[in-house]
RNA sequence: GGACGUUUAGCUCAGUUGGUUCAGAGCGUUCGCCUCACACGCGAAAGGUCGUAGGUUCAAGUCCUACAACGUCCA
């Protein structure tokens, strides 16, 4: 056993443990029949992704959740792996490409997968690297991708299934369309960004007439494609046009006046423009009064063919300046007002999203929420913090349906086979399709099939990470026991994207919940509260905070500081909170195992049992530990993590190094008897060895590290395998009298250093000490700790006994009615101590008049309850009684 | 506009079922200490009418209502 450094110093363990751990296979779950399962799968990060501090506190907490669990007797399976992230990592590859100077239009299809494919053995386990350096248990022999073959036959089993149940469907639809990735965008990939804008008032001659009607749009490029101007059937002003048409300036399109309720007349000027194939609610506004639908632009948002040819292959924006300065010299354009309103933007890119009228697939999503809203309601699977149940059960009453195809190359290509007549044959493969052709009849050949262009979702192999990561369809065993997994750790922003959707195809396809426990996480903010991002550069690499830290400093305080539910503001700072505090852990078990080894071997000696002792301090440590195991096990049962580690914290801290390490300290100095010695030395280090085992899921590398110095281990013997303290072996050592004694022997220490510090007396100088007690019982407690108080108050006479006199020039305290004195002769300043005096007097009688106002009052005494009443009036004895003494004292003081 | 959340010490936050000396912790600040594990430390202190206004109750930081500010999601 070699000496141990004076500071901890992480940079000298974490990666060499993280090796061993790895190399050991201590990660690797097998299934055990004679122990139940505890799984968690990660949210497989992007495989373009470098680690940042949401990761940190996601993975953190998976963590703990897995080694917690582990060491308490769980087959514990963290399953790792990555997401193929279909617009991400193809504008990736793209990229580089387009450094290359080729595109991925030139290579063409296949070749373009085969540079994607390889990218990702080059740079896609980057993540999973960093991860490492986390100290992150996964059972990396488990690690899947989303693109891996067991994960893709998944998908394509579930298309096929949910395809012949009818719940996949093609359609012409309205969909959010990127114009710079070229693809469709779900609902939720679409962010709606408050802009500042304006309302163009742009007036449509009314046909054969000199009239006018007046429409507002924020978007007058698309009254190109205007097929109606709708009013509201209630609206006086515009009663009369109805029925009549318009004319659609520039375009010169006659278009019908129509009514529709859904028109706003307080919105602009009550009169709207309809343009179903560019606009969502004009889309819906179409299908109802049937109107057509004219596309105005390409896939690039340009212009297209359906326009005048002057504005033709013109940018939107382009053509809206165009639009504008042609409507003012026809004078069309009456007004224009400054207008905030959302607009959707693409949440890879931030490219402004045209509503697009283009064929896609969609999942039927109704049949599907319906079960996985139940699931939720009643309890089956629990959201902490519970409130999200009221974001998750507003989404899918409300839900819509998913479009599900993206027009990119990198994904899970649709599984749909087309023919020449536009007939679909939907199979898992082209074997397979050709097989339904043939069992068709029809007059087509294999030959003749043609595989539908676009891919899935990449949410739509996510869906199924739960199964999919133990290659379902195929009933494995690995699926047969370790599904459903026990708690999912996410981030609140993609409960619909992700976890609805998951619930919704374990429901489906695995007729169980894909798991119990939903832990959101907070979300990680600078120190001002801005949320971290690359272009405001405040987002630290956690790389670097690891390195400076350490990994247990960071893990500690990310989830000391998270509180539940809540945002966090984080800072590099803060993480001195967790490295202070391994420092600490570190410097305790220093001091024990110094005080061990001094010792000279005995043979043969051990203690009777760590948790049998006639001290004091001893049995209120047990007591404390105790405590601490029922309390930190209960907080993590009830998923608050962050109640476990400030429990940790505190009594690793207090409890254990300020005041239980300093009473070791004194009754090691105390005995010269070596026998006792090791019996006391042996029971802290027991007890802080069973605080490691506690500690050891938030702060995996300092607990191990010490764990490998607190004695001889076996090669293969590591803190992560050994079982936890339990609740049911420590609990009856808890002991509420030894904790109100204890209790009172440190209210005597405080108070004592107290009057030194305020009398400005110096360590190094040795005082006196009267206590004069009215209780046996607490005057016994005094005279069993004598040496302790002698030392840590630095005492050169003691004097305990019943009702004794104030002896003269003296400083004094009423601890638990207890007289406390410090003779200060030539010491003593009578001003201070006087104002000292006077001070927790009225402190006092503030308390006193508080308990008096109460007891005073009839309706208290008469309602109140009867216990309430007595401690009310037990407090009143009990401040009655401490300021009658500091007032003598007081007193005595003046005179 | 709707839903949800937050508001407690200079800062960041605990405070569970209304009642225990309940007004707390960490950081920061001030004072004193290199006390033979730790200055990444030890000891002590100052600091808050618990967002505002009402209400319920014998009793409200805690429950109810309204309002304000901020935040998130959805339209």
């Amino acid at each position: 056993m070699s000496e141990l450094a004076k500071i901890y110093n992480p940079q000298d363990v974490e990666d060499k443990l993280y090796q061993w751990w790895e190399s050991s296979g201590f990660f690797h779950a097998t299934i055990n029949p004679d122990k139940t399962p505890h799984t968690i799968v990660i949210p497989p990060p992007n495989i373009t992704g470098i680690l940042h501090m949401g990761h940190i506190l996601n993975n953190t907490l998976q963590d703990v959740f897995t080694r917690w669990n582990r060491m308490q007797g769980f087959e514990a399976c963290w399953i790792p792996g990555t997401d193929h992230a279909g617009i991400a990592t193809q504008n990736v590859v793209e990229k580089a490409l387009r450094k290359e100077g080729t595109s991925l239009r030139e290579l063409g299809r296949e070749k373009f997968i085969e540079r994607v494919w390889d990218w990702r053995t080059l740079y896609g386990g980057t993540i999973n690297t960093q991860l490492r350096k986390l100290g992150v248990s996964c059972d990396w022999d488990r690690e899947r991708f989303t693109m891996d073959e067991g994960l893709s036959n998944a998908v394509k089993e579930v298309f096929v299934q949910l395809y012949d149940k009818g719940l996949i469907y093609k359609g012409k639809y309205i969909v959010n369309w990127c114009p710079r990735e070229q693809t469709a965008l779900s609902d939720d990939e679409v962010n709606g960004v408050e802009s500042k804008g304006h309302l163009w008032h742009i007036r449509y001659q009314i046909e054969h007439s000199d009239e006018y009607i007046v429409v507002a749009t924020t978007r007058p490029e698309t009254l190109l494609g205007d097929t109606a101007v709708a009013v509201n059937p209630k609206d006086e002003r515009y009663k009369e046009l109805i029925g009549k048409n318009a004319v659609v300036p520039i375009a010169n399109r006659v278009i019908p006046i129509v009514a529709d309720d859904f028109v706003d007349p307080s919105f602009g000027t009550g009169a709207v423009k309809i343009t179903p194939a560019h606009d969502p609610n004009d889309y819906q506004t179409g299908i109802r009064l049937n109107l057509p639908q004219i596309i105005v632009m390409d896939t690039s948002a340009k212009m297209n063919n359906n326009v005048p040819p002057k504005y033709q292959g013109l940018d939107r924006y382009e053509c809206r300046r165009e639009l504008l300065r042609e409507l003012e010299k026809l004078q069309c354009l009456v007004k224009i007002e400054d207008h905030v309103h959302t607009v959707g933007h693409c949440y890879r890119c931030d490219t402004v999203i045209e509503p697009y009228l283009s064929d896609q697939w969609f999942v039927k999503m109704k049949p599907l929420a319906e079960p996985a809203l139940k699931v939720v309601k009643d309890g089956t699977i629990k959201f902490y913090p519970e409130r999200f149940t009221k974001t998750y059960e507003h989404w899918m009453t409300n839900i819509r349906d998913w479009c599900i195809s993206r027009q990119l190359w990198w994904g899970h290509r649709i599984p749909a086979y087309y023919l020449p007549d536009g007939s679909i044959i939907v199979a898992r493969n082209a074997k397979e399709a050709a097989e339904k052709l043939k069992a068709k009849g029809s007059q087509y050949s294999a030959s003749d099939l043609k595989q539908d262009d676009d891919v899935l979702d990449t949410w739509f192999s996510s869906w199924l990470w739960p199964f999919s990561v133990h290659n379902w369809p195929n009933e494995t065993d690995d699926l047969k026991y370790f599904y459903p997994t026990d708690v999912l750790v996410t981030a609140p922003d993609i409960i619909f994207f992700w976890v609805a959707r998951m619930i919704m195809a374990g429901l489906e396809f695995k007729g169980e919940v894909p798991f119990r426990h939903v832990y959101f996480t907070s979300l990680i903010r600078d120190a001002s509260g801005r949320k971290m991002s690359k272009s405001l550069g405040n987002s630290p690499d956690p790389i670097d905070v690891i390195n400076t830290y350490g990994a247990d400093a960071l893990r500690f305080t990310v989830l000391f500081i998270a509180p539940v539910g809540q945002d966090v503001l984080y800072d590099n700072e803060k993480c001195e909170i967790g490295r202070n505090f391994a420092n600490k852990i570190w410097n305790a078990g220093r001091f024990l195992m110094m005080h061990r080894d001094q010792l000279p071997p005995i043979e043969g000696l051990q203690i009777a049992s760590a948790n049998v002792s006639d001290d004091m301090t001893d049995r209120w440590i047990i007591s404390r530990f105790s405590s601490t195991v029922r309390d930190v096990s209960a907080a993590m049962n009830n998923f608050r993590v962050n109640d476990a580690v400030k429990l940790l914290y505190d009594f690793l801290w207090k409890d254990f190094c300020d005041w239980y390490v300093e009473f070791v300290k004194n009754r090691m100095q105390e005995t010269s008897d070596v026998q006792l010695k090791r019996s006391i030395i042996t029971r802290a280090l027991k007890i802080y060895e069973e605080t490691l085992k506690l500690l050891h899921p938030f702060m995996p590398y300092v607990t191990e590290e010490i764990f490998q110095h607190l004695s001889e281990r076996k090669p293969d013997e590591t803190i992560m395998r050994t079982m936890m303290p339990q609740v049911s072996a420590t609990e009856a050592q808890i002991d509420a009298t030894i904790e109100r004694q204890m209790d009172f022997l440190q209210n005597v220490i405080i108070a004592v250093r107290q009057i030194r510090s305020e009398m400005n007396i110096p360590m190094s100088k040795t005082i006196a000490f009267v206590a004069s007690c009215n209780e046996f019982e607490k005057q016994t407690i005094l005279e069993n700790n004598r040496n302790a108080l002698q030392k840590l108050l630095r005492l050169d006479e003691m004097t305990i006994g019943m009702a004794l006199t104030k002896p003269g020039y003296s400083a004094s305290s009423v601890v638990n009615g207890q007289e406390i004195f410090i003779p200060l002769k030539g010491l003593i300043d009578t001003g201070i101590e006087r104002d000292r005096l006077q001070k927790e007097i009225d402190r006092l009688e503030g308390q006193l008049r508080g308990v008096m106002s109460k007891l005073n009052n009839q309706n208290f005494v008469g309602k109140a309850a009867p216990d309430v009443i007595e401690k009310e009036k037990n407090k009143q004895q009990n401040f009655e009684q401490t300021i009658q003494k500091l007032k003598a004292n007081l007193e005595q003081l003046v005179g």
